[in-house]
DNA sequence: GCCAACGTTGGC
DNA sequence: GCCAACGTTGGC
């Protein structure tokens, strides 16, 4: 798979999918997917940020409780077409690196570099922005 | 505009 | 399966 990009001026994210309904595997599989469904006001805010290029990590809720891979953004926000009244967006997204090692949620949470990540704070929030050093660190835990 | 009721998410 | 957190809805 492709090389990780971290250059500067990529903005950094984290995507959250019960894998019953959606999971990384399903994802490699595709090739890539449309981003959609959103509708909570703050996840739909970020999507609308994401630029092309930008990294996504990718965490499986409920049972695996663990980031995957990354993914990138490989098409800039539209109308969600799942949406039949109201202005949501969806997004389209590829698989860019699947990790030799899975980086759970308890190695998050004991993980002093990442103790103020969004996924702590705000556990409900399904797209979230995360910083370049958080990004980076995970990365590290993943061994990738 | 406030707030109670309700629904959903997700960790445990 | 339970419950806490939190967003949304609707009555007033």
């Amino acid at each position: 798979m492709a090389k990780i990009d971290k250059k500067t001026g990529v903005n950094y994210w984290l995507v959250k999918s019960d894998p019953e309904t959606y999971s990384w595997e399903m994802l490699l599989h595709d090739k890539y997917t449309e981003w959609d469904g959103v509708r909570n006001y703050q996840a739909r805010n970020n999507l609308k940020l994401m630029k092309k290029g930008d990294m996504v990590l990718f965490y499986h809720s409920q049972l695996e409780k663990a980031i995957m891979g990354v993914a990138k953004i490989s098409n800039e926000y539209f109308h969600d077409p799942t949406a039949n009244e109201g202005d949501w967006v969806a997004v389209e997204i590829k698989p860019l690196k699947t990790f030799k090692q899975q980086v759970s949620l308890e190695d998050i949470k004991k993980n002093n570099l990442l103790k103020a990540i969004g996924l702590l704070k705000q556990p409900r929030l399904s797209v979230m922005p995360i910083t370049k050093a958080e990004f980076d660190e995970i990365l590290r835990l993943s061994k990738s």
